[in-house]
DNA sequence: TTTGGATTCGGTCAATTCGTCCATTTGGAT
DNA sequence: ATCCAAATGGACGAATTGACCGAATCCAAA
């Protein structure tokens, strides 16, 4: 597996088109966590050097280099950058209906290493094929078991992407939080666990449909700093309405509520209470790290 | 299946993420203490390696390379005793119901690799600890996200636990399978697949809550050797049924179609036709085996 | 017990990486 | 423009690594 394979100093040189002197020093400086061999030789783990990435705002310029795939750019500079993102999310799109996994594995794992972390796999690979997929159903060009296939291989495959984010630290604030009934898809709530975890939170993912009263006992008894929830489809809006009302009040006051998902409308949510909501995983990311710092949360 | 009784070079060269030739030469070298066959190959006993990894201030890469709880220690027991095995429940269920995935994983990667592999972790440490999970919930004891989060923690590690399973050759018979509408236990039908698997197959699990239909559907354009139906929970009997009899006359007849799962009581599966009926992970294993190597389905 | 396929043996060797030193480039501040 | 401090990239012999080989060993199934 790519992910697990270490790095050598040669191998990061050239993906990120520098000198192999270069990566030694920021290795022996401390720059980029380095593992070593018994004979004294760096190797460094692919999440060290996203970490690195990260925090120097860097990029991998030539993802080949170290077995990841060229991918497009989904920044929009010009015309040519949005086409090839265009043609990421179609041969995606294409592999998940096949059921191919290790090619969706192969295309997942490199956006989520050559571009901007998971806020853009969700927000720009992830959510626009399964807009695509969903209205390839809709259309009764596909059946429901490719739609459902391609959620379960998404999810395997963003939980292995777990591996290269670093553990949280034991004093790390917590997140929880998870879809509630009637909601089944988990791919929402997942991704949104996985932007936590990046930031450096603790995270529990409760699942999809667990009841508002589960979901408040579970809040209840963890304490987390913020609870998610993530809603993609409502089977009753009333009862929903009602059920959330009910939660929101009992959910105890330092708790803070985010809202998510593609079922809260704009109709839905001035009827709704919350401290925040998110609208792609983007903004979760932002709010993530304004929190973790220490913020206050907004007014709700 | 892996023992983790006395290590070989290529073991140890894979959970360190090294080569095998650097291995040997650290044995030859005196870093690692080493035993040696009659024959003269290495055998490296935990202890020594422990040893090694302490003195040189190492941690293994891959622990479930070598199917050893990551921090080292307490692993020298002795083959499991039925109390042992009750201990073992008891402590997952614990880790579990505290939502402690890394325990979880270190008793379940532990058991996974030093007792009958997939089988026996279904039959003998995930079925019981979800039997008396369920009994909790059903008293009253334990709240619904808590079992739900025990699902989700068990799928998690056990998605884990592929990567210690070689991957199918291209060629290898295709097993497909999932649960049916109203089912969205996935923990059943996700063991069932990894069983297959760990049997050479290669597999496609569509995840749950497939109605029959679309389950028809992927079948028949998927040709597998083998369809599976993992059921855990039928919301109305007289519609499982129909839609399940409907099912089975329009799939293809060279598929061996296999069920299981805890819905399947002695009352309803007469009234279902099926080729066949699995108890267990370890049936299943057996059956596995069997149809692999081309022996005839058993009479429909 | 025998057998055959898979694994491991010991040894060699090319390729890679080590640490270090130094020339060059970059980016400000005067 | 000039100077300086910091960062970069290249070059060096010495050391390490990992791939390869035919032969020997292991181990599970016949």
């Amino acid at each position: 597996m790519i992910l697990n394979d270490n790095l050598t100093p040669k191998q990061i040189a050239s993906a990120l088109r520098v000198s192999e002197s270069s990566v030694k020093r920021w290795c022996d400086r401390g720059d980029i966590r380095t593992d070593r061999t018994l004979g004294g030789h760096r190797r460094i783990p692919l999440g060290f050097l996203l970490e690195f990435l990260e925090t120097t705002n860097r990029r991998i310029l030539d993802p080949l280099a170290i077995g990841l795939e060229p991918i497009g750019r989904s920044v929009a500079r010009n015309s040519t950058s949005e086409l090839d993102s265009e043609a990421t999310i179609s041969r995606l799109e294409k592999s998940l209906l096949l059921g191919s996994e290790s090619d969706c594995r192969k295309i997942i794992s490199s956006w989520y290493s050559t571009q901007g972390g998971m806020s853009s796999l969700g927000d720009d690979l992830l959510w626009p094929t399964f807009c695509s997929v969903g209205k390839l159903w809709r259309e009764g060009t596909i059946d429901i078991y490719q739609e459902r296939l391609a959620c379960e291989i998404c999810q395997r495959i963003v939980l292995e992407l777990r591996w290269l984010i670093a553990e949280p630290s034991a004093t790390a604030p917590l997140a929880m939080g998870g879809t509630p009934s009637g909601d089944q898809y988990q791919l929402g709530t997942l991704l949104t666990e996985m932007v936590f975890r990046e930031q450096g939170w603790r995270t529990a993912g409760l699942g999809s449909n667990i009841p508002f009263p589960s979901l408040l006992s579970a809040a209840r008894k963890h304490m987390p700093k913020i609870f998610w929830i993530s809603v993609s489809h409502i089977e009753d809006e009333k009862t929903f309405l009602e059920a959330y009302a009910d939660f929101t009040k009992r959910l105890p006051k330092g708790i803070v509520l985010v809202v998510g998902g593609r079922a809260l409308t704009d109709e839905l949510r001035p009827k709704m209470l919350y401290s925040a909501h998110c609208d792609g995983m983007r903004q979760l990311t932002t709010l993530a790290k304004a929190l973790k710092t220490g913020s206050l949360p907004l007014a709700p």
